[in-house]
DNA sequence: AGGTGGTCTGAAATAGATTACCTGCCTTTA
DNA sequence: TAAAGGCAGGTAATCTATTTCAGACCACCT
């Protein structure tokens, strides 16, 4: 077994209490008792036990973040990101996603009231009102990741998808003279889909371009499709927009398929820039969101939450984008 | 405040014994106490506190799983892997990496001791004395996910990184009639390294093929580094087998950039099937390993230990490859 | 009717650490 | 020299849920 506390103040002739001090850098006690418990604490190579000081101090050194699912890499940065941060602060990161055992928001609430953790991290594609009910009494500091509309009242941190959008549309209709232009959305209940796509249409109208709407998914298999069925019509446009990646790649599939070439037939540019983005032939222009920093930025402000707990003082941060220029 | 066990038994005039019982579902309870115990906690929304839960069990319901790093897909996957199932069976999962305040030896450590974790997953790239001593006399579960030599005495899950490269080598000579290969080998302490790298030489020597080795490191920049060196000296191999496919798109770079074609000039091959490798140009051809397997694997392992304590038989369990055979 | 056995419930101990409060000693100061 | 104050360190309560042991109660059998 484990040393205990008790062991230690035994061992020492000290009581529990003296020997917490010292663990716990409490100054009420002298330099020689100090070093007689620390030596002892070494010998036996004592560790607290968390679990019991976590509980008694009504406390938790973990940090939840809650993900939607954890696939792609988009996730693996914010994982990452999340870690890194809590960690310099003596955290740890319980990752959890939904499962098929649990919806989102019971996990949610399981998080928020089961004691586990002292602070959550929440991604979420779109803020319905029963999680938004959920979080407003959590006793414990929560963060959200989300899109970016509709998260007053909430700490956040949301990537810049409007102005992304807003400035990629820019970039397509001044520099590259594109004069009829297509957007392919994420889902519809997705805030940062509703963003890019807000985006893209502002701009359009600003400079006066033809602009097309089709709904996707947000996965290669919709924008394969979508890319199809547009391909079989005579009315091509000068560009596809993807609203990520992955979707853009499905229009790469389906153009290939025709024996067309990206981008003298047909332009096709995304938003992400997930790693693959640069591989792929012809490389694709995209729109590159620094998402270890989404990550990062949730975390500190977690933290700060979780040190000072009477600010009360509600913090939106917003990880601006940036238009990558490649060729396609 | 959250309600507590001790106010659901004053509320319901029960003593908290009895509530316990019914939260766990002890059969020694009448069916009337239970009903009238369980509206209440319903109405209270009430949540057993899991840290005091794990505190008076000594055990706890979350698994440790620590990483080199979190950085590419090969880590998503195994992260996705071990949560699954570990959810399913009550326990959450700890993501860990080596972070640049701790070495992993010492977070190995730290997570053995202190009580936090029931049961720790370790991917280590090459098992050194050290750690070996240190998950020996550990008190709690450990399962390995390790390049696969060097493992005995421990529970641990591996890649068949012999049999796949032994296989893709193969077929390289068999299939394609190279006769005259090169390898470039990940770090030379990484086991999974060292094991690709024997089935490739084995391969050679059993089918009386010429080969040559090269020494890499597994990262994009040290195939290009290496096929840059190999493209200015005046005998190319036919093939180059990289030790993963990182390497193997480092060594795309290099052959595109002096203008050579893939696979007319020279043949280019990988290993792990990464998320990219169907998307460059030409495919790449690459042993598949299914990664979420083996974390999936591990996570099942672990629960077992963690289960059935007294069951001291070490599993030791592969994951298979499988030759992808695209266009390089 | 009294004994036996089984079922349901409660009282109390327990886990490992923290911490409020108290004691006793020593030093300082009037 | 006695009171006051400061400091080191001890005592004991506390946190929440589990679990052991014992007791209460009822039914059934002889």
């Amino acid at each position: 077994m484990s040393p205990t506390i008790k062991q230690i103040a035994s061992i020492a002739k000290v009581s529990i209490a003296t020997v917490s001090r010292v663990l716990n850098n409490d100054k009420r006690v002298t330099e020689k008792t100090r070093k007689k418990i620390l030596k002892i604490t070494e010998e036996l190579n004592y560790r607290p036990n968390i679990i019991a000081r976590n509980f008694v101090k009504k406390k938790s050194n973990l940090i939840g973040l809650i993900l939607p699912e954890i696939s792609d890499e988009f996730f693996t940065e914010i994982i990452k990101g999340v870690d890194e941060l809590t960690f310099a602060h003596g955290y740890y990161t319980l990752v959890a996603s939904s499962h098929k055992y649990e919806s989102l928001d019971q996990e949610i609430e399981t998080f928020l009231r089961n004691g586990l953790v002292g602070g959550i991290i929440i991604l979420v594609s779109s803020l319905n009102d029963k999680i938004k009910c959920i979080l407003k009494d959590s006793r414990i500091p929560v963060v959200l990741i989300s899109g970016g509309s509709n998260i007053d009242g909430f700490d956040a941190v949301s990537i810049e998808n409007y102005g992304g959008a807003f400035k990629m549309t820019e970039y397509l209709i001044l520099k590259r003279k594109y004069k009829n232009l297509l957007h392919i959305t994420g889902p519809q209940d997705n805030d940062d889909a509703l963003l890019r796509r807000k985006g893209f249409e502002d701009a359009c109208k600003k400079y006066n371009a033809a602009f097309r709407i089709e709904f996707g998914e947000f996965t290669q298999e919709s924008g394969r499709k979508i890319c199809d069925k547009l391909l079989k019509s005579n009315s091509l446009p000068d560009v596809i927009f993807a609203a990520n990646d992955m979707m853009a790649i499905g229009c790469y599939d389906s153009i290939k398929a025709k024996g067309l070439t990206i981008p003298d037939d047909i332009s096709v540019v995304g938003f992400d820039d997930v790693f693959v983005s640069k591989y792929i032939s012809p490389p694709l222009t995209t729109v590159k969101v620094q998402i270890e920093d989404v990550g990062k930025t949730a975390a500190e402000i977690l933290m700060r939450k979780v040190r000072e707990k009477n600010n009360h003082k509600k913090i939106i941060s917003k990880i601006s984008t940036k238009v990558i220029i490649r060729n396609s």
